[in-house]
DNA sequence: GCGACAG
DNA sequence: ATCTTGTCGC
């Protein structure tokens, strides 16, 4: 495992910018992203939630079943936020929470989406490789919007894509997750290939923009914060897999 | 200097 | 990210 790495929830919080990225530097090789080995059975959506006017931050990671994604389990973690959102070093902000739901969840997933990017990042660095190269875990990233790299305006159907490229490297997907509507942007963060992270999010599809894993983390994190939602470990019961 | 800029 | 109402489209 990684336990030569320093511990984030200690540290991100007084980093200047500067630090922050040689931290980011320093993790680039680290990371893997030859294809994935082993067969995915679950599969875990991050993400977190803020007040307007607060420095709480409700963090959540939702385990669902693949190809199912049916929710199986939920770990919801509320913390204080230290580091600030600058863009290209969100990882420092969302970490620290995310790594308490991680280490809360009794059976880890075999693969988490973020809400995020993965090596779509100007020194391919996003949120989903860093957590993943900490933890040394399966990890991939699906943002809204484009942070890095050029690319061109997929076809409008479900399921056109295009490549996003930067200084050469092809670093992530411009997809159309649903007919009409503006496309994700998808990339590998950790042991996984460009074609896996772009294979996994079509299996998780359903009728909405966002991939089921960040939508429903997304959802589960907002219900967090207005207190529909408890903090801790649960696990949902209801049709029991036995 | 100017434009871009995950959440 | 968060606040916020109606409205258009499948």
């Amino acid at each position: 495992m990684n336990n030569n790495i320093e511990t984030p929830e200690s540290n991100y919080g007084q980093l200047t910018i500067a630090e922050a990225t040689a931290i980011q530097e320093k993790l680039k090789g680290i990371v893997k992203l030859s294809p994935m080995e082993g067969e995915i059975k679950t599969i875990a959506g991050a993400d977190i939630s803020l007040d307007l006017y607060s420095d709480t931050v409700y963090a959540g990671m939702v385990v669902l079943s693949y190809p199912d994604l049916k929710p199986i389990s939920y770990s919801l973690v509320k913390t204080t936020n230290i580091f600030p959102y600058v863009p290209g070093f969100l990882a420092f902000r969302e970490i620290p929470g995310l790594l308490k739901v991680y280490e809360q969840l009794p059976v880890k997933p075999d693969c988490i989406m973020f809400d995020g990017n993965g090596i779509l990042h100007a020194r391919r660095m996003g949120i989903a490789t860093h957590f993943g190269v900490l933890t040394d875990s399966v990890t991939m990233g699906c943002a809204k919007k484009k942070l890095a790299g050029i690319y061109a305006d997929p076809g409008e159907t479900r399921g056109d894509y295009s490549l996003v490229t930067d200084r050469g490297d092809t670093i992530g997907f411009a997809l159309r997750s649903k007919n009409n509507v503006k496309p994700v942007f998808i990339s590998p963060g950790h042991k996984m290939s460009l074609k896996d992270s772009m294979d996994i999010t079509m299996q998780c599809l359903g009728k909405h923009r966002l991939p089921e894993p960040t939508r429903k983390a997304h959802e589960f994190v907002n219900r967090f914060r207005i207190g529909e939602l408890k903090e801790g470990y649960h696990e949902l019961e209801q049709w029991g897999l036995f």
